[in-house]
Parts: C-alpha cells; sequence; structure tokens
DNA sequence: AAATGTGTTGACCGAGCGGTTAACGATTGA
DNA sequence: TCAATCGTTAACCGCTCGGTCAACACATTT
C-alpha cells in the first residue's frame, strides 16, 4: 500500500548515518533532532537507537568516518618536485578533499564553533595536515611570525573562508561563488596567493 | 533574604541582551535556551519575552547591536599615506575591531553554517566591510584571480581562522593560541603576508 | 515444530522547550 | 487619592525532545 522503495537488509544503518551527516553538516548538532535523521534516512525512530546508541555516538560515528578518508587523501610529498611544486600538489589534494566532502568542514566547523566534545577528533585531524604541511614547509619557514604553524593556518583560513562564507558572498561575487568557473578561479587565486607567499619565504631566507 | 545584588531599573533589557550574545556565541543559537540566558541575566524567563519578542528576535537585536559597531569601527581610508600603509591600517583596525568583539564572528560564523534567517544582515555587514576594502585595492587588483574579491575573501580568511580554530590549535602552538604574546605574532604574521600579496600585485600590475 | 536471534515497529515516558497569562508591587500622573 | 501604567513574577500551556520498551515479522538453527 505505501510507496516507500522496497529497502535492502543491513542497508538501514548506513542510511541513517548518511542522513545524519547531511543533517548536521546542514544545521549543526543542537538543531538537528532524531526524528529528522529517522525521516530523512525513511526510517523508524527507533531504528536509529538499535543501531547508534544515542544522537553524540551517531555525530562521533560521522567524524570518525571522514578523520579516516582525510588521511587517506593526503597523498605523501614527492621529493623529486620542487618545494614549491610539493606545496601546490598539496593544495590541489586538499581542496579536491574539501570539494568532494564539503559536509566535513561543515561538520568541523559547527563543533569547533560550538567546542564540543569531539574538538580531541578535530585536533587530531588538524595535527596530521599539519605535520604534512611542515613536512613540505619545514625547511623554508622561519620563527616568529614566520613559523610554519602560522603558514599552516593561513593555509587553512584561505582555503575554508570560501566555503563558510559562500551564503554571505552571492552579492558581491553576482552570482553563486560556488559555480564550477567560481571555484576554478578561485584555485587560481590560491595557487597564486601561495606563490607570493613561497617567494617572500625564499626571499627572507636569503 | 536572597543574596541577589540589588537590580537598578531598566537595566534588565541589557542584560539580558549581554546574556543572550555570550550564549549565543559561545553554543549557538540552537543550543541556547531562553530558560539558560534569564539565568545568567539573573532575571525571570518571563521578563525575556517581555523586552523582546522571542528568541529570534534576541538574536537580531544583538546582530543589529554589532552591525552599528562595525560600521563605526571601520576607520576612512587616510589618502595622505601610501596605499601600502592604508592597507596595514584597514587590517590593524580589523583585527582591533574583533579582538575586542570576538563574539561577533562566533555569532556571526554559526550563522553563516546554519544558513539561518540573518544572513541577510550578516551580508550587509560584508558587503560594507568589501566597499571599504575595494576603495583601497581597486587600482592594484585586476582581474580574475586577482580581482579585489577574491582578496577581500582571502583577507577576510587569514584574520578569522585564527579565532575559529584556535580550541584545536593549542598542541600545534604549544600553549594558549590566544594569549597575548601569541596573538601579537600573528598580528605580525598576517601584516608579513599582506606584504607579500601586495608585492605580488604590484609586479602584476607592471 | 519449536526455539533462537535479528531487524523493525508504534506507543509511550519524563524532561525541557518556547511562549502566554493573570496577577502583583511599585511608580507615576491627574 | 485614586487610577493607570510599568516591571516583574509564578504558574501554566501545548509541544517536541532524546530515549525506552514490549511486541512483532521473519529467517535460521535445532
Amino acid at each position: 500500500m505505501s510507496g516507500n522503495a522496497p529497502k535492502k537488509k543491513g542497508e538501514a544503518s548506513r542510511r541513517i548515518l548518511r542522513a545524519a551527516e547531511e543533517l548536521f553538516a546542514a544545521k549543526g548538532f543542537a538543531a538537528v533532532s532524531v526524528r529528522d535523521i529517522a525521516q530523512l534516512a525513511e526510517v523508524n525512530k527507533a531504528l536509529v537507537f538499535y543501531y547508534y546508541e544515542n544522537k553524540a555516538t551517531l555525530l562521533r560515528k560521522v567524524l570518525e568516518q571522514y578523520y579516516t578518508s582525510h588521511a587517506e587523501a593526503l597523498s605523501p610529498a614527492d621529493p623529486t618536485t620542487s618545494l614549491r611544486e610539493q606545496v601546490h600538489a598539496l593544495l590541489t589534494s586538499y581542496l579536491d578533499f574539501i570539494e568532494d566532502n564539503s559536509r566535513y568542514i561543515h561538520i568541523v566547523q559547527h563543533e569547533l564553533l560550538a567546542n564540543g566534545e569531539n574538538v580531541g577528533m578535530i585536533r587530531e585531524g588538524m595535527n596530521l595536515l599539519f605535520s604534512r604541511v611542515q613536512e613540505v614547509l619545514a625547511d623554508m619557514a622561519g620563527d616568529g611570525p614566520l613559523h610554519v604553524r602560522h603558514f599552516f593556518l593561513s593555509f587553512s583560513g584561505l582555503v575554508v573562508a570560501y566555503f563558510t562564507y559562500a551564503p554571505a558572498l552571492d552579492e558581491i561575487w553576482d552570482g553563486d561563488p560556488l559555480s564550477a568557473s567560481n571555484r576554478r578561479e578561485r584555485r587560481e587565486h590560491l595557487h597564486w596567493v601561495i606563490d607570493q607567499l613561497l617567494s617572500g619565504m625564499e626571499a627572507n631566507q636569503a
């Protein structure tokens, strides 16, 4: 009688996780109800608690999933290329990852802002990414205001800002900032920016 | 009988607004209850609705308040100084504002991420800030990836990232990233960064 | 055929939510 | 002096929240 699509067994668990991911990214943990998740997943609410202990666990599982793919996405540096190229390659792979997983940074930012209980896991992700940047930049960077950590944070900020502020940029951008061509242009800008920074670091070294 | 401090009349309204501001910044709109606000303001819950129509209005009033001071904080460019100095002055005043109103960006980011109903007001704030940047940078910037809007967004990202990611940076920073000396060092880094970008823009112009 | 285990369900729970209301004391103005 | 207004309160409302539970369908094992 119902118009529901036939549900394969065993996939309910994954559907719940995907729905939770989508909603947490869009509205933040606190603004999402378990009922919302169940409805989007086309699943009975009680089933959510059958597969996941509680709402908080659901968020943790979503983050864990990302943590894994985040680690995989960071391809190791290719030592046969120049440092400049290595940095550009790192930026490219980071942008690729974020474009493919735009929900990830939304959830991460939500958690960071709310100073939730999962900041520890996020910190691990940051440390991982930092060690990769350090690997490549350690020799070029300097001390104090030119310490690697500042460049790491600046890179992160440059990349992430675009996605965070997009909803408020449409007037300035004169259209959807997230369109394919605009994203491409933004990438070019970012590569240009780190090029200037790399030049500055080289000059400082000499 | 109660240990409550004597409350001057008329200040209850402001106390509510301040409490709301503090809590919205710390936990986000959805995660804050009117009871929380009333308790922090040491005020009866019903009084919140006496002064403010509802919870959403309270958030709007908080944002309006910031919108005003944000506009005031942007001192006009001093045409007697060089463009470089004008850009540095703009960065400094933006950093000053954000350090004095760190709750502001937290609330703004929360709203942007949640794509709430107040994005319109935030957009106005962004447009305002953008026009100031454009004023100073219009002649230097170029087209496509070197368009002013990209520099505007990059500046914003560079500045804001520090405050957003601070809670997850303590291991990398080897201590509180928000300490006075670390904030000073970060400022120096940012001035160094925009110096490199300005050099790049000049080179591109030639 | 009986027993067992797994996935799924609707009905239910207490707690907390945003918001309302009627009444009260203090202040003010006629 | 009396009435009106203002700031404040406790009690209450309907509703949604996260989470539980007993029962059920169904497949597998004994």
